[in-house]
DNA sequence: CTCCCGATAT
DNA sequence: ATATCAGGAG
């Protein structure tokens, strides 16, 4: 038993009663609805996105929808959530896509999804682990990188790496949760800029917490 | 590696 | 002023 894997048992067992709420906070009604949201999160707050798709899905609902809105039209809609000209493109591909191969839907396996234009792995984890309901990888996002490496449960920046560390440290049925945990985490306590270590529920378990509470005092 | 890019907290 | 925010493509 390694330490990693030992903090990841300890972190299982109570990350769940921290967080027993932990959840997506992206706003969506249906999987589409979700992998346009995902898509639009990318370097803006979920907070910012969800203004937007209020908006947004009041205009579009289908695939077809998504695919037939103008470009200057939906660029108008989703301007606030930063990277709109790729985000705008992105999505009119992507549901273009979904019309021509998949009859509107959202395919459901982790190749499909990643190969939408505009949709990664992160973003197709987010969508198979929340709307569907399969544990097939671990989200990893900013907020999950950062954790993972100040919890010392890996020690790479790569997200492929950093999964591939998760899925070994963590069973599957906890996959989409433990992102949740992490996400919950990184924006309420272990945040980017000034970590709040004196009032960290895992401080104890976090081999990094020394050493930031010393710089924020020094600070 | 760079580029895309507005909103917000520090 | 600057880092950061549920990234992905070239």
């Amino acid at each position: 038993m390694t330490r990693a894997a030992a903090r990841a048992q300890h972190l299982t067992q109570r990350l769940p009663d921290i967080y027993p709420d932990a959840h997506c906070e992206l706003d969506y009604r249906t999987p589409l609805e979700l992998l346009v949201a995902t898509i639009l999160s990318a370097q803006c707050t979920d907070k910012r996105v969800n203004i937007v798709t209020k908006d947004l899905f009041a205009r579009c609902e289908t695939a077809k929808d998504f695919a037939e809105i103008s470009q200057e039209e939906l660029e108008g809609i989703v301007r606030s959530t930063g990277f709109y000209r790729n985000k705008a493109k992105n999505i009119r591909a992507m549901a273009s896509v979904l019309l021509e191969k998949y009859g509107g839907e959202v395919p459901r396996t982790l190749e499909e999804l990643a190969a939408l234009p505009g949709v990664g792995r992160k973003t197709a984890n987010v969508v198979l682990g929340n709307a569907f309901g399969i544990d097939e990888g671990v989200v990893v996002d900013t907020h999950v990188t950062r954790l993972s490496n100040r919890l010392g449960l890996t020690r790479h920046t790569d997200a492929v790496k950093i999964e591939q560390d998760l899925m070994k440290l963590f069973p599957r049925t906890v996959w989409t949760v433990l992102s949740h945990w992490l996400i919950w985490h990184g924006r309420r306590r272990c945040v980017a800029r000034k970590p709040d270590c004196a009032n960290c529920e895992i401080y104890d378990l976090c081999p990094t917490g020394p050493k930031l509470l010393k710089a924020a005092e020094t600070a």
